[in-house]
DNA sequence: ATGAAAGCGCTAACAC
DNA sequence: GTGTTAGCGCTTTCAT
């Protein structure tokens, strides 16, 4: 069964004594064969244990039947979930999936995403990327999309609306009826600006106050650290929305060691609704942008530009729209109840 | 500075004024070469954007510089972490990553397989697997490596010994003075009869009984889903251990909603360290299990087995041990102080 | 319906 | 130090 030298299409033409070019048509299932052949090809395929080498596939046919995925940060429960989504289209569509984790590096991101180019039909990245790899990733002749908001024109993109997104949390937070709201961005990352503008488009309009800080990074422990800042200041916001939930997690976290309740001292919200999200005391109020659901649809956009060069071009498919998760940290202290999610 | 077509070694060959075995030489640093050839080398390079074709490479080679990783659910931030770990020193071996999501399957494992097999030069594979589809493995003429404990002999695995994992925290549970405690398990795991040893070595000893009780799934749904079945009867258990910090983290949320107060009416404990088990409240008392550096060190043995062949069949590397992280969630009632982590 | 032959881009002997 | 050449395993015309 498991000879020394794994077998070729050539060991399988023998045994079947056929030639190479017939095994090649029947394992793609190209035409039609007498049925002597084809028993003789599927018992010798089956005898020695024949598999097709993806590599010398590849070689001919230009096509690698892999997809590039690189996320910013793996151990981000919404890369993950993207992660899941996309996986599961890959597989039912016999694409194996290529993952690489740039750690949020700003720098030598270009050297970690060429060999993923090199060995993929299509390459799906997170926004957040140089300018100068952006243009490098354009010009590569092979299907990209992006993660998230579009930075520049022309180029395909998946994910939430960002303006959108920030939107809703402000609409709900002013509903509520707080008047001094903080936001802990992310500077660095490609959606603040847009966020931001959110924000801005709501808050403004209804006469609220916006108080801008920013994390060192869209993690916990960041959430952590920008909390005594935000905090211990007499001018404090009623209500703070993380950048994300890990952000807003950390934040409340912290909060709470610091002597404040939430939310009747400070109300706390986030943004991706990653799993845990419901799980913490109290339960966080937030955004879904339904990351598994974009890691399916970002996949199968990629798959179907790949091949299809008409489609490379086109506007996304009707794109995915933020769902408000309204739970217990950002309820106004005098309107609690007892619901719970 | 982009054509159509990607430039081949023949190309550059040409640009240069040189031979294709000259070029190839060179882009591999296989030897020196006189100034002139190697500047004009260079330069033809950076003019084409030239970049080898690693399926040719991979042909003539056998080696694919590619390692598989199969995770049984990368929404489990262990198997995030493990990933992370993985990949960093993947990258810094020059060696790409394929991944594919098991998804808590435990049929059609081996078709999900077989694509990676076929693309990399090494396996790294969650250990709940079915038998027959080690056994394929075993036969698959290439390194493989199992996350977590072995169920066979002679397979070469990395991970924490689950034994001792559950021994350490009832060890703590016993000293907190509990006398009856609660095992949610999770049957179809590898692991499972290993943590329930370790459990009764401990608590037989101590003449403390242990009550098992198992969850559908290995997920924070299935820690909600139990908890009743667990709390509400006469016999409850003083303490309880989640098989993994999600299962924890979803009965202790459940439990809340129940009436019940952590620590005081039932502490809590899981297993992993996941990140969240941090910022959840009470903070989850658990057993690092270091998912980060076993992705680094499974990362790195696989790749010391690849191309070596004798390393092959050495027992793992000096294993990874496993670190009881006091929290709040399972202090016994009478001894809780204001000592947070 | 089946086969012969020409490569795909590259590396590794082996010559020079 | 540099070039020639023979494949790696496969798909794909083009014959038959």
């Amino acid at each position: 069964m498991s000879s020394r030298k794994t077998a070729t299409i050539r060991d399988v033409a023998e045994a079947a004594g056929v030639s190479i070019a017939t095994v090649s048509k029947f394992i793609n299932r190209q035409q039609s064969f007498s049925a002597s052949v084809e028993e003789k090809l599927r018992s010798a395929i089956a005898e020695l244990g024949y598999s097709q080498n993806p590599a010398a596939r590849s070689m001919v046919t230009g096509k690698t039947t892999a997809i590039g995925l690189a996320v910013m940060d793996i151990a981000n429960p919404h890369y993950a979930n993207v992660m899941k989504g996309a996986n599961r289209v890959a597989l039912a569509n016999d694409y194996n999936l290529l993952v690489v984790d740039l750690e949020e590096k700003g720098t030598g991101v270009r050297e970690m995403l060429e060999p993923l180019a090199l060995r993929t039909d299509g390459l799906i990245v997170s926004s957040r990327i140089p300018a100068d790899v952006v243009d490098w990733l354009a010009g590569l002749n092979k299907p990209v999309v992006f993660l998230g908001q579009p930075e520049r024109q022309g180029v395909v993109c998946v994910g939430m609306d960002s303006v959108e997104v920030a939107s809703l949390l402000a609409g709900y937070l002013v509903q509520q009826g707080f008047t001094r709201i903080g936001y802990v961005g992310y500077g660095r990352a490609a959606w603040n600006a847009e966020r931001l503008r959110g924000l801005h488009d709501v808050l403004d309009a209804a006469g609220v106050e916006l108080m801008e800080f920013d994390a060192e990074a869209p993690t916990s422990e960041a959430g952590e650290q920008v909390a005594a800042r935000v905090l211990l200041r007499p001018d404090r916001p009623q209500a703070v929305i993380g950048c994300n939930d890990l952000v807003a997690i950390g934040f409340m976290t912290e909060a709470r060691s610091l002597g404040f309740k939430i939310p009747q001292d400070v109300a706390v919200a986030g943004i991706d609704n990653i799993p845990t999200s419901r799980y913490v005391s109290p339960s966080l109020t937030t955004v879904d942008v339904f990351s598994e659901a974009t890691g399916e649809t970002v996949m199968t956009r990629i798959i179907s530009m790949i091949g299809d060069e008409a489609s490379r071009k086109l506007s996304p498919p009707p794109s995915l729209k933020p769902l408000l998760v309204v739970r217990e940290s950002a309820k106004r202290q005098d309107r609690i109840a007892a619901t719970e999610v």
